[in-house]
Parts: C-alpha cells; structure tokens; sequence
DNA sequence: GACTAATCCTACATTCATATCCACTTGAAA
DNA sequence: TTTCAAGTGGATATGAATGTAGGATTAGTC
C-alpha cells in the first residue's frame, strides 16, 4: 500500500529522531533502519529537499533532522518522497468537472482523505517512546559498542541546542 | 495509492453492476471503462477466480457480475485483484514479536485497519445511484443503443428505423 | 596552506514488479 | 461451419527499487 521508499523514509526520520540532533552517517542509518544505504542516500536527499533533514559533508558530518520530532508529521515525510495523493476528479469524466466526484471515486477520495487525516495528526514524537511497546524501530538493544575507538565525550549530555 | 489494477477492477464491477445481469463483452466493458483492453482481461479473469464475475464464451456471451451489487464490497473487488495487506510484524524486529508492533507499524497499521474497514463496510450498490452526484462512472450518457442488434448499422441518434 | 580521511553527492547500470500489447487457442451459439 | 468472444502465453514498456563507482566538500592534522 505505502511504497517501499516511504517506508524507508520514516524508518530513517524515526531513527534521527532518537539521536536528538547528533548527526549521523548513512552508513550506520542504513544498519539501524536496516535499508540499502545507496538507496538510503536517496531517500535521505528527498527529505532533505523538503527540509526535514539537513546534511552535513566531511568527517564529523552526517544526516541531522532539521525539525523537532513534534513538529513532523507522517504526512510531511510521506509528502517529502511519495506525495500523497486525493482524488480531485473521476478520471473518466471528460467534462472536467473538479468538484463533484462519481459516487465511486467520492468513496475511494473519502477513505484516502481519513487517511491523509490521519498521517497529518500523527507527529513523530509520538513514535518514540510508549511503555507498552517495543523500543522505536524495534531496534531492541542496538549495541553501540562498535565504536571502538574514540565515542564522544562527555558532551553528548547537552540538553540545550 | 491504490494500484492501477485496483481502479481498473472497480471500475469494471460497477460497470457491470449497472448492467442488471446482462452479460457484457470485454469489448464493450473496456470502452465504457476506459481500460486497455487486453489488460481488462486479467482483471476480469482475477474477479472470476474470487467468484465476482462470471464469464459465457460465444456469442451472446461476456462478462456478468455473480452476486448482487449489495453484497459485494470494495474491499473484496480490491482483495481480488491486489490483496490488502496489513501490517502484522515490524519488518525490522529480529526477534519475530507477531502481536506487538514497535509504535511506528502500529500507528501505519492502526491508519490501515481503518481504511480496509471503510472498504469493508461499503458495497458496490452504494455506488450506482447518488441524486446528488453524477452517473456511476462519470459515463455520462453512454448511449444504450447498442441494445441489441447491430450498433453501427447505420442507424445513429434517431429512434429505431 | 596543503594533505588526508571522512562523508555527502551524482550518475549510470541493473533488477524487479506492474502495466500493456499482441498473436494465437479454445469453446459456445447461430 | 462460421462467427463471436473468452482464454492463454509471451513480448514489451514503464517505473520503482537497488547496486556500484567515482567526484566533491569538509574537518582535522602537519
């Protein structure tokens, strides 16, 4: 139903989500997200393009969300790479009539409308913690231990931006 | 959103719905459908493995709708050609958690499940008559007078010579 | 300031599913 | 037997998804 690419655009939107501004390479995205980093790339672009994600070239750089989880809504990201669609006209109607849809493609443009509706109330902040669920991406317990040389500091603690 | 298969197949049953019964030729179906005519085919041949349509070879033949329009609903004209699909486990979890979903696939399969109701609870009969909207299909005025014999067989606009 | 490593960026090739087209076969009715 | 119309299989576009390879930009270091 959603395509491929806007499910790999949320999984990534979530994921910088949880990193709370630290930027991060697509390589290590691609494995939490767990989607082909060539695509990945393209995808982060096209987030970009709509400015939910900021990049930054060059060692230390890396893809950063560029909004507050609370102010994205799974609409913006599904708008960002897959616009979504309503139905404004029958696509059999030669007269052009825009506002009065055939009973049939009224029905279909009501239902994608509750949906649209339900993509635009949902933020992603919303997705990040629930105690009654699994951790975000179900990415359970992602060690980070790979990092094996030189992790940040001490300064990852900074709550103001 | 939903595929091109699936507005071809909606199409296609409410067109026949309006048909009382009548059989009719793919020929027919697809001019008054606006769908390839080839592609019609497969269409029709998914509907009557789901025992929505039916077909008589020969002359006099075609395509007829195999139950009632009020007992046929859009979710099962769409299931018969593109099953819709729900969201059971979180593609990511290694760890198979069938009930639980992490909170993104909840809240995509919460939007779904209320999509796939508004479908289940609407019926193609809903669709054919609407004072206050156009003819079922936007066919606007398909002229009925290939009834019965031969359609181009001269006689045009006037009343039966 | 120049070198180097890290990282994003761009472009093209490939695979895959969907949609479409076409030629031919099978079956039913006149 | 002829004609009509469904049935079947394969060929072809089209676009989405994926892979790969090299170029461009930045931070850090000497």
């Amino acid at each position: 139903m959603l395509s491929q690419t806007v499910e790999y655009a949320l999984r990534a939107v979530v994921a910088l989500a949880n990193e709370n501004g630290r930027p991060m390479v697509t390589a290590n995205l691609a494995k939490i997200t767990d989607v082909p980093m060539g695509y990945l790339y393209k995808v982060l672009q096209q987030l970009g393009r709509s400015d939910l994600v900021v990049s930054q070239r060059g060692s230390k750089g890396g893809f950063t969300l560029h909004k507050k989880p609370e102010d994205i809504t799974l609409l913006e990201v599904i708008n960002a790479v897959d616009p979504f669609k309503r139905i404004h006209r029958c696509p059999m109607d030669q007269i052009q009539e825009v506002d009065v849809l055939c009973p049939l493609h009224h029905r279909l443009d009501e239902a994608m409308g509750a949906l649209q509706e339900a993509f635009a109330t949902t933020t992603i902040d919303e997705l990040l913690c629930d105690p009654e669920r699994p951790y975000p991406l179900c990415m359970a317990q992602h060690d980070e231990s790979d990092e094996s040389e030189a992790p940040e500091a001490g300064e990852a603690g900074g709550a103001g931006t």
